[in-house]
DNA sequence: ACAAATCTTTAGCCCGGGCTAAACTAAAGC
DNA sequence: GCTTTAGTTTAGCCCGGGCTAAAGATTTGT
């Protein structure tokens, strides 16, 4: 249940400006639930900070992630997510990692790495990740 | 010359925005070369069956290109790119080919390497398409 | 030559991710 | 307790990628 149109997304060129939103939203419960647990809590300007965006900008994503039942935000007070927004940052981080790895196992160095990373892990799917295992294990 | 902070891009999250648009672009182009080599010309028509999307998308979408020196387009005629916008396209093209045949050496499914490859073409450095290259040939 | 069909543009709207400036709240310092 | 400082919200703007509806241009067919 939930997830509307599951077969018509994924196309090579559904990614109506959603895909872009969604993007954001996943790097956004990822680094919120990181800061979590960093530091206890995730303030606006951690946020701010960790993006290079100004904290208006992040008030107002944030405002949006709260619609989308992603995360719990009352005024002045510190960011949470919710249940949805925690499986989210798992799956977020998850694929985040695997691509990370994978990338410097294959001899691209860790500056770039990451980098290139940060892109890459919206857009590999499923199938994609285990092949990329495959090659982390069988390596 | 010209790129103005090559630098200060290119950070994780250095995609204000600004990313999206360039990835749109690079779509686009490649979009344009390609249609022009298979059928002699390209109409907004075409491409906006191909990215699925309206018709005035695609004409708000290319007089962005032509502003930005990237196409050719005058009213009722067909598009054509210009020098600049050839090269960003041969670009495009490469890295997507790579990309492409990458996955599927690694063991992806023809379907899914598409899909994930029109994404993760956009977010692949130098770098990395270098590795790319050394496990295609090496494979 | 004209009517119909097709393609393209224009007008006007929505939303998301940016921003600055200004007001406001809360936390520290003294 | 009052003031400064730091953090946050509000207001109001820009731009890019979406859309529909309506008008205009071109092509095609008889
Ligand atoms: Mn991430
Ligand atoms: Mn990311
Ligand atoms: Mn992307
Ligand atoms: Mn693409």
């Amino acid at each position: 249940m939930a997830r509307k149109n599951a077969a018509k997304r994924s196309q090579p060129f559904d990614r109506t400006r959603h895909d872009h939103a969604r993007e954001t939203a996943e790097d956004y419960v990822e680094a919120i639930a990181s800061l979590i647990e960093e530091r206890g809590v995730c303030r606006g300007a951690d946020l701010a900070k960790h993006f290079g965006v100004s904290h208006v900008t992040v008030t107002k994503t944030v405002l949006r992630l709260k619609r989308e039942g992603l995360a719990e935000a009352a005024p002045y007070r510190p960011i949470d997510l919710t249940a949805k927004g925690r499986r989210m940052a798992r799956a977020a981080k998850r694929r985040h990692e695997i691509v990370y790895a994978f990338l410097q196992a294959l001899g691209v160095s860790d500056a770039v790495a990451k980098i290139d990373s940060e892109g890459i892990e919206h857009h590999v799917s499923e199938e994609t990740l285990k092949a990329f295992q495959r090659y982390l294990e069988g390596k």
